[in-house]
DNA sequence: TATAATGTATATAAATCATATACATTATAA
DNA sequence: TTATAATGTATATGATTTATATACATTATA
């Protein structure tokens, strides 16, 4: 196959693919109230279980110095609690309180039920086409840095 | 499939991907000495041939406002230049320069080396079901709206 | 014990994006 | 034809995200 043909290919699908799922992320945050980056943090915290202000940074590739302010306005609204972690006093936990682990829960809802709806008549063949291309563009970007 | 496990697997995927992209095209433009968002200007004012400030904002998904300023940015810079139409005088045609056409065949080039180097000793069905994959996932995608 | 490293906080600035407003030009309706 | 609406761009302003510099307390190391 062409490599300028690969490229422009890649280029279109990469990008309607980036719109359609940042559009997506959007949608579902703002109908709770809470921007993009803020649904990022706490769903990430609610995956990992929980996490400090410096492991969720290097975990979302964000400055500790802007996840310790987000954090701090997360906790103001509610969204989560932040403790001084009594071992390390330098370390700060934090953790999805209970408004934060009700956000998540219906984030997700609403996110598996969109995706079931899409994907509602596709064959089990095609949603394994899906991950195995994701799988390897993934793996051809990371020989790419 | 299940469709939690879909939904994980896609997610973590396409965040990854993300990612990767970005940080790819951050590295291209900013080699150059511009933005991501004024490197995709450029990149869709040569794709595209010309354009007019209305049709650059349907096409990148921004407010025709903010384009217009960018445009200016970029005239100023010595990227683009910017005309008023003569047949409508509420347009503005904008193209690009000839530093503005170098700068996008040099991120061209530089890119499809990158791509080019990275699919050495990937096979030809390899690349093809990155392709369908993605392809699949766009049309899936389209469908959650 | 003095110094370095670590983790977080605060302040500030740039880039992107959204919104409100304004204005000239063009299209439309009466 | 004239009044009104629609269109395309410009300007200003604010919010969000991201980057950077600095500071400070705590912990680790020489």
């Amino acid at each position: 196959m062409d490599v300028v043909d690969f490229k422009n290919i890649l280029w279109n699908y990469t990008r309607k693919i980036n719109e359609r799922t940042n559009n997506l992320i959007i949608n579902l945050c703002e109908h709770h109230g809470i921007t993009t980056l803020q649904g990022r943090i706490l769903l990430e915290i609610q995956q990992h279980g929980s996490h400090t202000i410096g492991s969720l940074a290097t975990r979302l590739h964000i400055a500790g110095t802007n996840i310790s302010t987000m954090c701090k306005k997360l906790e103001g609204k509610g969204f989560i609690e932040r403790v001084r972690d009594v071992a390390d006093e330098r370390v700060v936990k934090v953790a999805l309180s209970q408004k934060g682990i009700r956000v998540v829960e219906e984030i997700n809802k609403e996110l598996i039920e969109k995706i079931s709806n899409a994907i509602e008549g596709e064959t089990d063949q095609s949603l394994k086409d899906i991950i195995n291309g994701l799988k390897k563009l993934n793996h051809l970007l990371g020989k790419m840095d």
